[in-house]
Formats: structure tokens, sequence, C-alpha cells
DNA sequence: ATTAGGTTATACGTATTACAAATTTAATCT
DNA sequence: AGATTAAATTTGTAATACGTATAACCTAAT
């Protein structure tokens, strides 16, 4: 197929191009972490671009974590911190959300969370261990009017045993989904209060398995955890 | 604690503000999705800012997502898609990528994929049925010297066996994990060439499986294959 | 009445120039 | 040598101008 009329107004626009460009270089580490790119001027006359161009591109080379500019000094090659990694999906979901998406987290939760357990009863440090009974013992003591607080609660609870998987893809996968947690409290997590004690009782089961590093009986308790937390909802759910 | 000696050079840019003004007018809806922004013209005198600095902030929404520019037409708030949501992740795992990360991802494959197989029979559709059927068809004939296809088709397999478990969440969870599989190819996946009669036999018994919606025998299948490709990629990781 | 064609107003893209503000570097002084 | 000051460098903001894409409107020919 010959390309004699191919498009030509791509719209492609010039910010763009530098933008790939600039991108491209530090993708391939050509540009390295914490390198200090050439100075406007200098880009300016490399791309024989005007520095609005520029500047553009690379405003939006540090909206994406790729950059940082500092006034005065200079613009560096960044470390995209996870915060920035997972800011976009957590602005997904926080548009995305609604009852539907509430549901379709439970389930997530209900499907992964005992699995995680397990891993976490093997891969476990001390100080993961210090963080979970630290947080039973604060969940305990929780003024039972602040359900607000309970929930966080109950919420950091199983962030912590994700990360004591130690796994940082786990991590990183399950950090947006409990960052939106908070926002289900007022949706539907108003009868948890007749669930406290059943709560620091399963917390302390798990927990107690994780530090034995019992694989199998982190799995179980967790899975009885989940299970129960799952019918709460489809029973708060049908009213 | 008196903040008398607060930082005053925070440096937060003009349009930093600016970009954080509008954001959060889509962040609350005052914006709705499709809607029109006002011109740059008029967004200049509302915040009485030069066009220079309104524009970069115009810039970094849209890098991120948020905003469709149109030349000649106007600025629309754009519903963020799915590729913009896990665009950062991508390029967080693109530029971390090591054996180290590697092998955290194998894990979570072998940690999720059993539980999302048993998701998978209970709430596939006849359209991801015919999806897998033809993958595995295609991963038959697949060429064996093509290396390079066969591992994408196998990845496209377990792909689309998250996709079926028609959890949003779950497919914006994992999809980051697996476009990354293609990249580890090289790295490892170079002996499963001795292991194709026995990936598409297990690729069988899951997809039997999941058409039957026996989600135990889908999970039960599902783990004896991660299982056995864990092992594959321990014994290889030993050399 | 419909449609092809052109006109015009509007809106975003790029370029240029100028100056402000923060930082770094170099020069100067003690 | 160390501290202070001055100069140079670098990014931030502003203002102006022109290019180009889009959409709405108008006109004339079919």
């Amino acid at each position: 197929m010959e390309d004699i009329f191919g498009k030509i107004g791509t719209t492609v626009t010039l910010s763009q191009k530098i933008e790939r460009k600039i991108e491209e270089a530090i993708r391939s580490k050509k540009l390295p972490l914490g390198a200090k790119l050439p100075s406007e001027k200098e880009l300016c006359e490399s791309f024989a671009v005007s520095r609005t161009a520029l500047r553009e591109a690379l405003r939006r080379l540090s909206a994406r974590g790729l950059i940082e500019i500092k006034k005065g000094s200079g613009m560096y090659v960044s470390e995209i911190k996870i915060e920035d990694a997972i800011s976009s999906l957590n602005l997904y979901y926080d548009l995305k959300f609604d009852s539907n998406l509430i549901s379709h987290i439970i389930e997530v939760r209900y499907l992964f969370e005992p699995e995680m357990a397990r891993m976490a009863a093997k891969n476990r440090a001390e100080e993961d261990l210090l963080l979970l009974s630290e947080n039973i013992k604060f969940f305990k003591q929780c003024d039972a009017d602040n359900t607000q607080l309970e929930v966080d609660t109950d919420n950091k609870f199983h962030l912590t045993i994700a990360k004591a998987t130690h796994n940082p893809v786990i991590i990183l996968s399950m950090e947006p989904i409990y960052s939106l947690l908070p926002r289900m409290r007022d949706q539907f997590y108003g009868n948890l209060s007749g669930e406290k004690a059943h709560t620091i009782e399963a917390h302390e089961k798990i927990y107690n398995a994780i530090k034995d590093q019992d694989s199998d009986r982190a799995y179980f308790e967790m899975k009885k955890h989940v299970d129960r937390t799952w019918e709460v909802y489809k029973k708060h759910f049908e009213k």
C-alpha cells in the first residue's frame, strides 16, 4: 500500500514530541537517576525549539514524576515515588467511586487477603509483629463512638499485613485499594459497631498465626474473618 | 505548636496552584465529565495570571489525563482512561526492573492466580471462553522457534482469565503486572520450550474447569500450573 | 431545499522578549 | 582559610505576536 496521502495533521504537538524524547532518554538510562538535565537554554538550542514549547514538555514530565525542577538550580531526573505511581490509580478510583466499585473492592479483599496472610506469616519481620500488636491494642481502647477511627484502624491492620508480605509488587498493587476503604466508611461500615468484639478476636487469632509463622493457620483465620465481613456487608446491603 | 518559623520558601509555583484549583473543581464534580472548560483567555482573567502560567498548569493536567485539549476547539474534562491510570505504575516498574522484581512478580502470580481462576469460573461470560479457546488453539500452532510469541500468548491466556473475573479492580491491579511479563521473556523464559506440551495440557484443563463453572477445579488446576511454573523458574534461577 | 464552498470568529500552539526570584559560583575582604 | 558579598546562572512569570485548527455562519449553485 502506497502511503501517498497519509496523515499530515496528526496534531502531535511539538511539546509532546519533546516530552517523548526526554522520556526516552530517561527510560533508556541515558539520563541516569539523579542526573542533572541541561539547562532550559541549552535544551532549547539542542532541540531548536522555543522556550515555551520546551517548558510545557518539562511541566508534563514533572507532573508525571519523571523529573524534579528546582528553581534557580536546575532539573534533575527523579526517582519516581510510589505516591506518584499510584496517584493516578487513586484518582481513577476516586472519580469512579460508587456502590458498584465498593462491592468489587470487598470482593478483591475477600479473594486475596487470606493468601496475603499466608505469605505474611512466612515473611514477616519482628517489626511487623510490633506494628500489628500495637494496632490491636489501639483498636481495643478506641472510643466506640468514633466509628471513623475504628474503621481506619481496622483498615490499617489489613494494610500492615499486606506490607508484611515484604513483596513490593503486592504492596503497590494493594495500596490503592486500601487507600479507598476510608471512603467506604460512611457507606456501609456504620453497622460495624456490633462487630467490634469479633473483629478484635479475629485480629488476634490472625496475629498469633503470623507470629507463629503458621502459614496455613494465618490463611484459615483470615479467610474466616473476611467471610464474616462479607456476610455483614451483604446483610447491610440488602436493606 | 506555633508555626512561627514555618516554611516560607516552599516554592509552590503559581502554575501548581492553578493546577490544584482546577483539579479540585474536577474532583468535586463542579466541572463534570465532558464539560468544556472556559477558554484560556477567560481562565487567565479569572485567576488573574499570565497565559504562560495557566498553560503550564493545563499541560500538567492533560499529562495526568484529567483534561483533553483540542486545538481550535477547547479544553474538556476527560474521563481518565485505564491506560492513564496504570501508565505511571508501568513506568515505575519499568525503571525498577531487575531480577529482584522478577521474582516478586512470579510470586504474586503464584499467589493470586488460583483465586482469580476460581472467580473467573464463577463470572466468566461466553465471550471469555471464546477468547481462551482461541488462545489455546493459537498457542498450539505457534512456531516453536518463536519463543517470544509463545511467551506472549501464554501471558495473554492468564491475562484473559484475570479479565474473566469481570472485577474491574482486579483487572486494574493486575494489568501492570502482566504488561511486565513480556520483558521477562529474555530473562528466564528461554527454557520454556520444553514446557510447551505441559503448558497446553494445563491450559486446557483450566479452560474446561472455567467452562464448566467448576470453581474449585479451576482453582486446583491453576494452582498445579503455577506451582510447576514456579519450579521451572527456581530450577532455572539456580544455574 | 440541499449542498458545496468560502468567510469569519474563536481557541489552542509556538515564538520572542523582558524581568523577577532562587540558587550557585566566583570574587572579595577580613 | 573562612566569611561575606557580588555576579552569573537557572527557573518562574508576564506580555505580545503570529500560526493553525475548529466550528459556526453565510452564500451561491444545483
